[in-house]
DNA sequence: CCGGATCCGGGTTGATACTG
DNA sequence: CAGTATCAACCCGGATCCGG
């Protein structure tokens, strides 16, 4: 394995995480938590099988993916963060958030995936009246659905539909991330054909432009 | 320029900086502020000469460095961090946060340098009794010196010696690591040839070993 | 379908030499 | 001092194939 030989932690980091696509492998096993192989193939448009399967072997030899062996009705290897590796995620939102700016003037054939909005948001969505009752928010983008759970002043988003959900927020992927980004009003969020369903006081919680 | 082409925070960032080198490059311009070309060839041990161009290049027209025409007596031009390109440092301390611990076993043969403790210092000193009056701590190894400045609560540290020192350390980079993360008591850091100098008590509000 | 392995063309990297 | 030029070795991406 190639190395910096640098004593500093930043690259020793990335001598284990610095190669192209293993920081979005992360993010992948981050959002979904176990995958299989060609779960992760979906989530990475772009990446060479061979890069996947070796990939893998290094961060499982880094001690940052164990691999499972999942019994029925699974019946296949799951690919799983240990401790180790849910450690990056401080590190991967802060580079998500410096990417984020960039993200405006959409690269021309960019894919878009709607799990990927759960990272963006667990950044910067903030409950601005954590003292009121826990309330849970559903978002659907395509067929994927995410939860947003507010809970004693803390605000939780992951992949799936919340068991029930008080306010339901539907769109596409990149029009949601303005959305919640609160860079769109009223008007500008319908236009982008963004709907709201159900409690609307729960949604302005955490979009101020709700209100 | 090569692009994951998602639509994602992180992958954006990543076709920023995320090529080899390039943010050991932000790294050496962070803790040095301007450099020059051979500054910077110095401080990244092993980076061939075309590759420390090429990546000046991307980032110079990616927006994360400037040049700069120094006027005598430098004389000679500068590469400096825009402001976009400081907005890296939480994700850069991030990061070396998270490779700090494998640095303990320390790679056979790997360079170390000085000026490399800034970052891991700026990230785990903390002022424990922060209501103290404002005192400043010199620390030495080789020939370079680091400042550290207690003031008001706030610890910073800076490439450069401090105006005047209430409290000197002198040491190997690699020691006086271990040490101001705590994990040398008195005995193993004399053992490990840490010299203190001057106010014992100052030293103390960030590193507990010292009391 | 799942989890890869293999092969190949082209691009990137790294070492060295050289230049204004 | 601040790079460019050259070239070999390696890595990446795409396609294809293969055993459960």
């Amino acid at each position: 394995m190639r190395s910096y030989k640098q004593h500093c932690g930043l690259a020793t980091a990335l001598d284990l995480v610095g190669d192209r696509w293993t920081l979005l492998i992360v993010r992948e096993l981050l959002i979904r938590g176990g995958c299989r192989y060609t779960d992760l193939q979906k989530g990475l448009p772009g990446i060479a099988t061979n890069l996947l399967a070796e990939r893998l072997r290094e961060l499982e030899s880094a001690g940052i993916v164990a691999r499972e062996e999942a019994p029925p009705p699974v019946a296949t290897t799951l690919f799983r963060l240990t401790e180790r590796g849910r450690a990056l995620e401080p590190a991967i939102l802060q580079l998500g958030l410096w990417g984020a700016p960039l993200l405006a003037r959409g690269a021309k054939g960019a894919a878009t995936q709607p799990h990927w909005l759960v990272l963006p948001l667990k950044i910067f969505l903030k409950d601005r009246t954590p003292r009121e009752r826990d309330a849970s928010i559903e978002v659907r983008a395509g067929r994927e659905s995410l939860a947003i759970e507010l809970s004693s002043g803390a605000v939780k988003v992951r992949l799936g539909a919340p068991e029930q959900a008080d306010a339901t927020v539907t769109g596409k992927p990149e029009k949601l991330l303005e959305f919640f980004a609160g860079k769109l009003d009223k008007a500008a969020a319908s236009a982008a054909g963004i709907a709201i369903e159900g409690a609307r006081d729960v949604l302005a919680r955490i979009v101020p432009s709700v209100a």
